[in-house]
DNA sequence: TCGGTCTTTCCTGGTT
DNA sequence: TAACCAGGAAAGACCG
């Protein structure tokens, strides 16, 4: 590439996003600190074990702003695009804005390779199925219900332009452009229902929120300046690879060898831990069996993710490993969640008799006699 | 505050 | 060789 390269521009405004290596959504922000946007706290995804990127992993809808422009710098590596034409404001947006986008807009972003950028999103969209908006969607509601000081930030200052719209109130979507050219493989981004895993329930909660039909539109208002590391990030800088992805997996992080057991998580200031634990204890009852149930029962949400092997008997099959593993550690605000510490939880209920062993079969697990709800007939199918 | 529960993380070794 | 499986060990987070 000539002059610049855009693989080492990306990889400078990733390192300068993702220097607080872990977020705590539950902490409010705060106007003295830079502005994490909303979806990256979110839906953080470090590339995994296997250094494929995160992209790769997950429907674009699930994209993280570091995601989106790995995608972006694929493409332009792809096409030997010149990447000084590029404006950086441009990359810079997570996967749901970016599936929000029309040709037009892709296009007059990102000139000649937006062309290349829209079919490709229409491929992924199309590889994803149209159901993954609408879980991003009730994701954010549910995390708007939990934590509603989100849109209470000091000073009165909002940080997101965040609105609650109709899902019939097109213009809601109207970002760059006339409806009609947006895609259409998102299912017309009709949110349907939540798997209402964050308040512990399963069924019932889920269906109540499919018939409230709403959804979110957030648009950050964040400083581009704002990339300061949070003060309270340990001192351990973010090792990044060559082409700019950062390595979290095991060891990587680490300047030696670390003892076993969970890692301490990151402290906060005392005043503002004081605030979250009185605050509210994050729920329990998420338990990652149900959190696995829910994806079987609700296949139109499950975009290929699993599937069953044999209903009557329980017997399940993980057809995206590490993207269950990642839709998990979304859940769970831990972006370093991968198969293999998913799949070691889950032989934890062998034991419980929550799960039975299928000998033999990668992938393939059975629910044991401890567990409900996944049966036909039952949690209200 | 404490103990139980449920993960989460790391690890070694085996299997596919 | 990579991906997965099995399970021990240790520790964090949550909760009653």
């Amino acid at each position: 590439m000539a002059s610049c390269d855009l693989s080492s521009v990306l990889t400078d405004a990733n390192w300068a996003m993702y220097q607080t290596t872990d977020i705590d959504p539950l902490q409010p922000p705060s106007l003295n600190e830079p502005l994490q946007p909303l979806t990256t706290s979110l839906f953080t995804l470090m590339p995994s074990a296997h250094e494929q990127p995160g992209w790769r992993l997950l429907p674009p809808q699930y994209w993280t702003k570091q995601n989106t422009m790995e995608w972006i710098s694929h493409h332009v590596d792809e096409t030997h695009f010149d990447a000084c034409t590029l404006n950086m404001s441009s990359c810079s947006m997570d996967g749901v804005t970016l599936c929000q986008m029309s040709h037009q807009a892709l296009v007059s972003a990102f000139g000649s390779l937006g062309e290349r950028l829209f079919h490709s999103l229409l491929e992924l969209k199309a590889k994803y199925g149209a159901s993954d908006m609408t879980m991003t969607c009730d994701f954010l509601n549910n995390l708007l219900d939990e934590y509603p000081e989100i849109l209470n930030v000091s000073g009165g200052e909002s940080i997101y332009d965040l609105s609650i719209v109709n899902e019939h109130q097109e213009s809601a979507y109207d970002i760059d452009g006339p409806v009609q050219d947006r895609p259409k493989t998102m299912g017309d981004m009709t949110p349907v229902s939540d798997n209402g895993y964050e308040s512990g329930s399963t069924l019932p909660d889920s269906l109540d929120s499919s018939n409230a039909r709403i959804c979110l539109k957030i648009t950050p208002v964040y400083s581009d300046s704002g990339s300061d590391s949070d003060p309270d990030t340990p001192d351990t800088p973010c090792p990044r690879t060559a082409s700019g992805t950062f390595r979290a997996e095991r060891g990587e992080l680490k300047p030696s060898k670390r003892g076993r057991g969970r890692p301490r998580k990151q402290s906060h200031s005392s005043e503002d831990y004081g605030q979250i634990k009185r605050r509210k204890h994050a729920p329990r009852g998420t338990h990652l069996w149900e959190f696995i149930r829910d994806i079987l029962i609700h296949p139109e949400q499950n975009p290929g993710l699993m599937k069953w092997e044999d209903h009557q008997q329980g017997v399940f099959k993980f057809l995206k490993s590490e993207a269950v593993a990642q839709l998990w550690g979304q859940k769970k605000r831990n972006s370093s969640m991968t198969y293999e510490k998913l799949s070691r939880a889950m032989r934890y209920y062998y034991k419980r008799e929550i799960l039975e062993r299928v000998d033999g079969r990668r992938l393939v697990y059975k629910f044991g006699k401890n567990s409900s709800g996944w049966q036909h007939g039952e949690a209200g199918l």
